[in-house]
DNA sequence: ATGGAGCAACCGAACGTTCGGTCAGCTTAG
DNA sequence: CTAAGCTGACCGAACGTTCGGTTGCTCCAT
């Protein structure tokens, strides 16, 4: 069977297919051979798209952090009880990270060691600092623990949902919903049964 | 000032060097000319300790497995009440990651791209397996909520602990038990405060 | 309908640089 | 003195990128 065409990118694609390499071999251990084995096309087409491989990586982080800072401005993390928006903004962080695997595992290995994995960490910790000052709000009214400091809180939190990128997908059928009520209950609940 | 001597390594102390580089830049990232700039002496000198790049990345790996490992055959993981066996391994997940950040933060970064990283892996997935069973022990006899599946509970668990080798000590003075008594009430008792 | 022009996307070959590693010889500690 | 530890110069392979050229598709004039 002949091919009568070759395959057709534009530079959004191509940074889905640059993604998923990523993910799985690491930016830095990632070829430019690699990723056009994978797309399909020579190297050098590569750089019809793109200047370089940064520009993948950076249009990648992108991604990850617009959509978890847009999570910051939906109304249900901006108005309400400081408490339903951290649980809205957590279950958030859980369903995004589920949609966009690959940029946000790329994303939480972001080391620094360019311009643009630095400006990727700075937004992170900036992200960072903004669900612990939701946290604190909670504190402060009560509805939160206030013996364990808001931004360790903050880390700690986030950290929980964030590592899922590492394993979800990794075996089981669970779905994002019952993924998101996982992470939501244990980091607000806990795991331990209720003393009565 | 004239350098009347040359740094001198071993095996041990060169890995310890190569550990911190590689926590900084990734290992992937890191060329043998900027770990020999860490260190000191010349790229071909770390020949003379080790056969090769990898074989520092699989002792460091090493030192943090091992560690993670011992942690499982501590008396006070084996025996007891599983709740409180849980309670201790992640304790001693904590403390240990403090200790070994570095070989901690590049064995959580392990991709599998190398026969050393996949059996790194292998190990890895192998203890939050372990954990998992205490896990499930523990909501056997009913003292964890078993709302949620063991082996998530596990991964959830262990994520929480693991992800702070990417921001300890990066701010605040937290000493590594209050670190570790936030790990483990966030954990089991959760953020949210006792509805009475 | 057809063929030519134009274009975005692509190609193989080549580039300069960097990579992990090697080697003969030098240095230093014991 | 001797051997472990180190060095600068070097290696072939691979890296990310560039260059001049090609391809397949669409559009438009005839």
């Amino acid at each position: 069977m002949p091919t009568s065409s070759r395959p057709r990118y534009d530079r959004q694609s191509l940074t889905i297919v640059a993604l998923d390499v990523f993910r799985q071999r690491g930016y830095d251990a990632t070829s430019m051979e690699q990723l056009a084995a994978a797309a399909g096309i020579s190297k050098a087409a590569i750089y019809h798209h793109v200047s370089g491989k940064e520009e993948l990586l950076d249009a990648g982080l992108s991604m990850a952090l617009d959509a978890l800072e847009a999570v910051l401005g939906e109304e249900q993390a901006t108005t309400g009880a400081p408490v339903d928006r951290v649980r809205h903004v957590m279950r958030r962080v859980v369903e995004l990270e589920v949609e966009l695997l690959a940029a946000v595992s790329v994303l939480l290995r972001a080391r620094g060691n360019s311009a643009v994995e630095r400006r990727a960490l700075d937004r992170r910790r900036r992200f960072d600092r903004a669900v612990a000052r939701l946290i604190a709000q909670a504190q402060s009214d009560g509805s939160l623990r206030d013996d364990i400091d808001p931004v360790i809180a903050a880390r700690l939190a986030i950290g929980t949902a964030t590592w899922l990128v590492e394993w979800y997908g990794t075996g089981g059928k669970l779905g994002v919903d019952a993924l998101a009520d996982a992470v939501v209950t244990m980091t607000f609940d806990g795991l331990a049964v209720r003393k009565r």
